[in-house]
DNA sequence: ATGTGTGCAAATGCTTTGCAGTGCT
DNA sequence: AGCACTGCAAAGCATTTGCACACAT
């Protein structure tokens, strides 16, 4: 089921803002702040509303359709989530972000927090930071770090 | 090393609201936020400056002795962070945290996603969410949620 | 036609900055 | 004494809110 199905069976309506936004992050594989996200649009001739980027983005984290990287460097940012538990690695050059999927690794780590803290895990985040290929690349041209 | 000779070695000065909020933060087992400190301190009759600790808390971070910790459902917390690398479990309920320690699971999933992404992780910031003992007891009562 | 969603403007709240005075070393 | 640090006040931003209008259903 894709967003639109999900929007319109929550009793949500397609409009022309949330079509926009989803729009961009589908096509972005960067975590986007709203600033970004509205400045974006608007160069694409769509006037709309720092606002609504805003609301729309509340909506749609909500629904789960788009999930919420943290980047200490910068503002919270937001990008396409899929089905699934999935997680995210930022590069901090471009700030370019990419999917993992969490492996059984973090159930272990889960269950064995559970047993040394005695507290009931009920979600996690797990984000890693680096460079990705393009800015090593970069990186790398003659200096050493 | 304590932290009071890493501040003089580093040149910083031992003053009276570094003091206080390194007290604060040794005696809580919570991530406290800029506001909560200063509230804290003030009502322990400490007047001190938000803004002090705002830069304290920046100092202290710098120098790795404290770390931040981020709640989707707060501000970002400060908790005092210990030698060696670790990571932060949140009761959602009382923002209590806990740490503990990253053990090989992450290692290797981090070696994973090197060898899938391309990625070269230099950083991770793994948080776990869930009740502590005593907000499950709390919860249990009765109720089902 | 109806009620949700948008957009503007203003309010709110957290965080940062400038500057003069204070106090650590 | 010298220079870092504090505290106040004000500035700076990101985010939220209220309300009238617009539009999706």
């Amino acid at each position: 089921m894709d967003w639109k199905a999900i929007l319109s069976q929550k009793g949500y309506r397609l409009s022309e803002p949330r079509k926009r936004v989803m729009a961009l992050l589908e096509s972005a594989k960067v975590a986007l702040t709203p600033q970004q996200i509205h400045q974006e649009l608007q160069q694409k001739d769509c006037e709309l509303g720092l606002v609504s980027v805003y609301r729309t983005l509340e909506l749609l984290t909500k629904l789960e359709l788009v999930t919420v990287v943290y980047d200490p460097q910068r503002n919270p940012g937001y990008i396409l989530s899929t089905t699934g538990h999935h997680h995210h690695i930022v590069c901090q050059e471009c700030h370019k972000a990419l999917e993992f999927s969490g492996s059984n690794d973090i159930n272990e780590l889960v269950h064995r927090v559970e047993e040394e803290t005695l507290f009931r895990v009920s979600d996690h985040l797990l984000q890693l930071f680096g460079l990705c290929p393009d800015c090593q690349q970069h990186n790398s041209t003659g200096e050493k770090t």
